[in-house]
Formats: C-alpha cells, structure tokens, sequence
RNA sequence: CGGGGUGUAGCAUAGUGGUAGUGUACUCGGUUUGGGACCGAGCGGUCCGGGUUCGAUUCCCGGCUCCCCGACCA
C-alpha cells in the first residue's frame, strides 16, 4: 500500500472527547473512526489488524473441529421468550425494534437462543454429536454507559463458539480443548505470558466459568493472580472460592487490574432443554443436548493490545496482527534515483510476499520517522540518499529501537520466512 | 440509571452582550530536507430549540451530545 493513497491522514493530537488511550492512538493514527459513544468505524488500517486477530482465532477454532457459519443481526422475540430472556428487566441491554408488517425484533447482543434453537434442525440423534459451530459478528448491547474506547463499545465484533454434546464427558472434552484452543490464540496474539484462565461467576447454570483476562491497566476487573502457579480468581468470585482446594493461599495472590479478552461457559443441559433441542441417545430416549458457549471479544482484544504495548511515541503492534509487516519509508523522495530505488524495493518486497506499508509522501524525514512510530508496524526501513551511499538500508525494530544496517540482499533474505 | 462536567473551523484551544483570535491540518508561492523546519498569502467556525435584549457565541430555560465517577456487565 502507497501511503500517498492512503485516505485517513494522522492527527498530532487527540479528540478531546477520547480519554482512553487506546482510542486516542488508534484514532490518531488512523485505524478507527468515532460514530458514537461506544461505536468505531473501522478504517482500512483497523480493518486489517481486525482481519489478522479473526484469522489466527479462525486457525485455532478449526483445529478444535469448529465449524465457521454467519448468524444474523435481527432476532426472533419468541426465542428469547422460552428462555425468559426478553424482558428488559433480565436482559438490561436489548436494542429493540417493531416490524411493520408488526411484532418485534430484538439486535443480536448474543447468539445463544438463535443458534441453539437452528441446531434443532440439525442434531436429531447422538451420531450427530459432539459438534462446534462458531461466528465472527457484530454485537449490539445497549449499554448505559460506554467507556474505555474500544474495549466496551455499544457495537463490537465478538467470535462466539457454542459446542454441542451427548454427554457430560464429551462436553468437557470440547470445554477443555476450547481451553487450549483459547491459550493458543491469546499467545500468537502476543498477550498469552499476562493472560490468565480466571475463575469466575458461572451465571445461571454452573457455579463458576472461565474468563480469560490480560493484565491491563485499563481493564475493568480485578483478578486475583499467582503467576507462578498460573491461578487466578475474578475478585467477584474471590469469597466463595476453595483456596486451599486450588493449593494457593490469599496472601500468594496479587490483586490486579485486568480485562476480559474471553469467557468460556458450561450450560449443561439447561439450555438445550430451554430451547427445544434434544436428540435421541443410543437407547432411543429423548435427551437434551449439553452445551457450552466461547467468546473472543476481537475488537476488545485489539484495544487491549495497544493499551498494553504502546509507549509514547505510539502504538506498538505484535509482528502478528500488525497491518503491514514493514514500513518502507523513503526519505529524499524529490531526488529521482533514491525515488526509483525505493520503488524497486517496495515492488521486490511485495514479489516477495512482504506486507509492505510504503511511505511515498512528499514529506519531510521528521514528519515521516512520527507517523511511522504512531502507527507502530514492526520494522522500518529507510530509504534514503544517506542509505544509497552507504549501500545499506537503515532497519529499525519498533518495539526495542534496535537498529541494523543491511544489504538489500540481506534485506529481502532477512523479511522472508 | 444517580452524580459531576462539556460543547467555538477537520483536530486542539482563547475570548467576548455589539466585526470571534491562535496553533495545527488544508490551498497557493518561496526557502528547506535524517525526528512533526521556516517565511509570506489564503480557505474555513460559535450543538439544537425557545426566552430575555435594540442586539445572544456569551445571560436564562429546555433538549441533545460527549467525557468522567458510581451502578451494571448473563
């Protein structure tokens, strides 16, 4: 991608109306557009670190025999009715809306009911279990009050997983596969060494669930962590919980601030009984089926990682779900022989399979070396009339500042796997 | 939903009951070119509705907006 075509433009400074820093840099750089309170466009640069956190949680939700589909947004009233969970006084954040050709229509905070309640048509016997479907989809909760930018918003993309089983042991194969699955995602994401499976309130069905939350200073909860051990307890939870069962005791737990990035539930049978979906066992009896239930907050988790790795200079993105691998910056761009160089290396990065952002601007080095540390791609290098005379291009690592001097050949060996 | 604050140009800000100022961004000209450089010239603005007033961006009332604290977070 040239820089020069592309359409959103940094800001020096940050909208008064945004204290978060995570929305501050990432608006500032260009990745997200305020709609709302709670509600972000996501510009093209947005769009791409979005599309590399769906990818990698695609990878591993697949490796755990999940099945990607695509729910809608509008909801059936009537679903929600079976299992009590229309009624404003329950669900708190319903967005709400009339037909009119009459009757209501609820905008999809969760998937639950519609999924569970689809699968009807598709688990009949126990030869039809254990399955996994799951989604990537927007999800609309009609918060009272949006905070933190990105990380609780009205509108966000969410993964949600459901897993249905025949028996107790085949769900908790799923539940603990899932577990692993999760560990994996948050670890290719760059956050797994301060991401924690956290015991937390279970909501109506099972006394505890799993959340996994990520030290964060601007997160909304507070866990109760042994690192060494790899315990930690949601402080919701914290005075019901067996210490000694767990072999920790409170003093050997730190309280610390940390956001959800994920939460896995056990339904057991509740919800399929709720909802209608039973299948039949091998003797011929009607059962209903287990359940479980697994959320990413995707847009939540990009918010988490800037707040967790930007320094002051920028965001600092993980080689992982960075938008572009490399940001070619060519300095000196009204000299015709360092602007044809340039463009040949970004034309031979890009042959290669490089993600390459070019800055090609007519701008000067200051302007270019600032834009190039706030929007935080991995590694950059300089092209320039410096560069061409020493016959090495300037390579410039943006979470540590290192700095390496190199070949083209040693260039294009060193971006390629 | 309770409490507190806020609203002036794309963004950030100042000020005023009587022609609304600055920075940045943008346009044009010139100088410059390894950390948001400089000089000059331009374009562009008072959240919405009502009231008080000769006159309201300013004062009053109502609404909306956004931010923060709390509550909530299945």
């Amino acid at each position: 991608m040239r820089q020069s075509r592309l359409f959103t433009k940094t800001l020096k400074e940050a909208p008064s109306d945004e204290q978060a820093k995570n929305a501050q840099l990432l608006i500032r750089a260009g990745y997200i557009h305020k709609e709302m309170a709670g509600v972000y466009q996501l510009l093209p640069l947005g769009l791409k670190v979005v599309e590399k956190i769906k990818q990698i949680v695609r990878e591993e939700m697949n490796n755990v025999s999940g099945q990607e589909m695509l729910a809608t947004t509008l909801q059936r009233k009537d679903l929600w009715e079976r299992t009590s969970r229309w009624s404003d006084e329950v669900v708190d954040v319903w967005f709400k809306s009339e037909l009119k050709a009459g009757g209501e229509v609820g905008f999809g905070w969760s998937h639950e009911e519609p999924l569970a309640n689809m699968m009807i048509n598709h688990i009949s016997s126990y030869k039809d279990l254990p399955t996994m479907i799951y989604q990537f989809q927007n999800k609309l909760r009609n918060e009272l009050r949006a905070k933190s930018g990105i990380m609780r918003g009205r509108e966000f993309l969410m993964k949600d997983m459901y897993s249905f089983a025949e028996t107790e042991e085949q769900h908790e194969e799923m539940y603990e596969a899932s577990k692993v699955a999760y560990t994996n995602v948050f670890n290719r994401l760059g956050i797994g060494g301060d991401t924690f499976v956290t015991f937390a309130a279970g909501g109506a069905f099972t006394e505890f669930s799993h959340e996994f939350q990520t030290v964060c200073e601007a997160g909304e909860d507070i866990t109760y962590i042994n690192r060494e051990k790899g315990i930690a307890i949601n402080e919701e939870v914290l005075a019901k919980t067996d210490l000694s069962e767990l072999g920790v005791t409170q003093e050997e737990l730190v309280e610390t601030k940390t956001a959800e990035v994920g939460n896995i539930f056990n339904f057991g049978r509740q919800k399929g009984e709720e909802v209608g979906l039973f299948f039949k066992n091998d003797a011929g009896e009607k059962v209903p089926v287990w359940m479980g239930s697994y959320g990413i907050g995707i847009t939540r988790v990009m918010g988490v990682v800037v707040e967790k790795f930007a320094d002051d200079k920028g965001i600092v993105w993980p080689e992982s779900i960075a938008p572009f691998k490399v940001h070619l910056v060519a300095l000196n761009t009204d000299d015709d022989e360092i602007r044809d160089w340039s463009d040949g290396v970004y034309t031979a990065l890009q042959k290669l399979g490089v993600e390459v952002l070019y800055d090609d601007r007519e701008a000067r080095p200051g302007e270019k070396f600032a834009d190039s540390d706030l929007i935080g791609i991995p590694y950059r290098v300089v092209v320039s009339k410096k560069s061409k005379e020493a016959g090495t291009f300037e390579v410039v690592t943006r979470a540590n500042g290192e700095v390496r001097n190199l070949t083209e050949e040693e260039l294009y060996e060193d971006f390629v796997e």
